[in-house]
DNA sequence: TCTCTTATCCTCATCGAGAGCATAACAGGA
DNA sequence: TCCTGTTATGCTCTCGATGAGGATAAGAGA
């Protein structure tokens, strides 16, 4: 037991703008001339174990201390911990253990410090987004052809894989499976990392360009969290009120609309969507009207807490998914 | 940083057999003369940063050193790290993490080595099961109950926290809070340990008596750990077909029945059941029947794969919380 | 044969959800 | 002023899912 072992936390933070789910990325440390210089990462600090009470506390510490920012809502998402997800680090061989954590933001408060920005979620997983309906994805769809066919073996499970993941079959589309999804794609070397992590030890597949249907990739696996994150996300909006941690204190029907429609990268029907958010007692009006519609001003509303106590799951419910009861 | 940090893998064993769910837990590590001394603890390895390649690899192979068993289906469930959750384990100081895992058992497979046994789940979360409507539990609300007393200023919050987390509300009962109630009954010290971990610190309530309501304390946070497994399987067998991991091959739908409500803890309608799973193209009727019915025979199913290819979310469905929509 | 037990089929009422029509209320230009 | 474009909001209709239970079938054992 020679090799060292170290704990991250490992934060993904989320804040939804002008229609885009947005990931908080930030240069990646640099160490020695490792090859993707340039691959965003996601902010990350060093577990203390001395001075963090918890690992949450501790997350918040130096999210605070690297950007300024005082998180609100966190969430723990899943440890990784996999051999080599981080190359030896400089010095003695290290084993990395992550602790990712999920945080939602009000708004786009500006990442103050440091060379932090916002990133589209979908420019770093575009096949997620399912909204005014692409007809590109033609590439990855080739690739996964082309992977099914390079293991006649493997071919009938590799294609219900696929089928399920997705949403080629009767099933239809779900957007919560975006972790299985990645990780398809990675193995059939669809996601550049996946090919460089496998130059790295032994097979040379063609190079992959991180376009506009591949996405952009990231500092070694911090695609798949920001995966882990969003899958996460789009499953929880359903069963418990979190989309509203995303949202200013007051808000009009469409703006909700538009949060939830960017998250879960589908549009939705207005009206029943509206009637859904009403009926199921998740907002209440207030008096006020927003005049800055573009059309007929729309009233405000705001999150009414009390349905936690009303419905036993509160959430926005997406077509072909379950959604939550009214009892 | 003088203090050493160590992750441990800590697995939630889980198989039903007579109708009850049950936790696989082992004889606590003797620490010196630790005061619990016959608590049962779940089993937990330590992680060898060496040799295992994953940290589910690691889970695996330790459970099989100890216990014989080969694991099927797992799934990492949550990563504890809060400081003293184990007092100082001889030697230097040592803060511990540990990465927790949910794993599925067919049936009940004999705890081959050690002092391995299975344990009624409801033993020690004795409030989760709400199946034969029990009177008791008297004890359990009135500690809630002074628990708001306690603190003035914050008893309308207490209060609401109570309500949700035990369906006292409109909301009806949620199973799947088992997490938030057992943190409830922490904070209210209605548990054994929370007086303990108190005592160990400064205050000291009244003494609670490890009885039928209160529930079987565990090894340290263990108890905590267990709630956890407990609410994430009650979850998802909703909209994942993970109950046949607990099933034999081929099964009767009533034994079917009896999984799901063991582990939901309620009592479900035996011919909506049976409409939902078999139009829900859950299972298929293999042609046999099984006679030991002790009435009409039973036709025997099994689980039918295809489920997953056809259905967003196929799972079974509890009164009063999200389904599967049929698509 | 009668009784007890479990399996299996069916009906009925209610309700949620998908889809779409129609109207209201604002801004801006003809 | 009137028309047009835009967004907000109300209402209807249909279908399928769900909760509750009645009724019948098919074994075992007294």
């Amino acid at each position: 037991m020679s090799q060292r072992l170290e704990v991250d936390l490992n934060a993904v933070l989320v804040a939804v703008t002008a229609g885009e789910p947005r990931i908080l990325v930030v240069q990646p440390p640099r160490s020695g001339d490792a090859p993707s210089q340039e691959a965003p990462a996601l902010p990350f600090g060093s577990f203390d174990p001395v001075s963090d009470r918890t690992l949450e506390l501790g997350l918040r510490r130096w999210v605070y201390e690297q950007t300024g920012l005082s998180l609100g809502y966190v969430e723990q998402l899943y440890t990784f911990g996999d051999r080599d997800r981080y190359k030896a680090a400089g010095g003695k061989p290290t084993r990395f253990l992550s602790v990712a954590y999920l945080a939602l933001l009000h708004e786009q408060e500006p990442a103050a410090r440091g060379a932090a920005h916002w990133r589209n979620c979908y420019d770093l997983l575009p096949w997620e987004d399912r909204r005014n309906p692409v007809g590109r994805n033609r590439a990855l769809a080739g690739r996964l052809e082309s992977w099914l066919d390079e293991d006649p073996a493997a071919r009938g499970e590799r294609r219900e894989r696929r089928d399920v993941a997705f949403g080629l079959g009767k099933a239809g589309w779900n957007g919560d499976r975006v972790l299985d999804r990645y990780e398809l794609l990675y193995e059939a070397e669809a996601v550049e990392e996946a090919v460089l992590d496998g130059q790295l030890s032994c097979s040379d597949g063609p190079p992959v360009n991180p376009d506009s249907t591949s996405g952009r990739s990231m500092f070694f696996d911090h695609r798949r969290i920001v995966a882990t994150a969003l899958g996460r996300l789009r499953g929880k909006i359903r069963y418990r009120p979190v989309v509203f941690e995303l949202l200013p204190p007051t808000f009009t029907l469409l703006q909700l609309q538009k949060v939830v429609e960017a998250l879960s990268g589908i549009d939705l029907h207005k009206q029943n969507f509206r009637r859904l958010i009403e009926r199921g007692g998740l907002v209440e009006g207030t008096g006020q009207l927003d005049t800055h519609t573009g059309g007929r001003p729309a009233e405000l509303f705001r999150y009414r807490p009390d349905v936690v106590r009303e419905r036993p799951a509160p959430g926005v419910g997406l077509p072909g998914l379950p959604t939550t009861a009214a009892r």
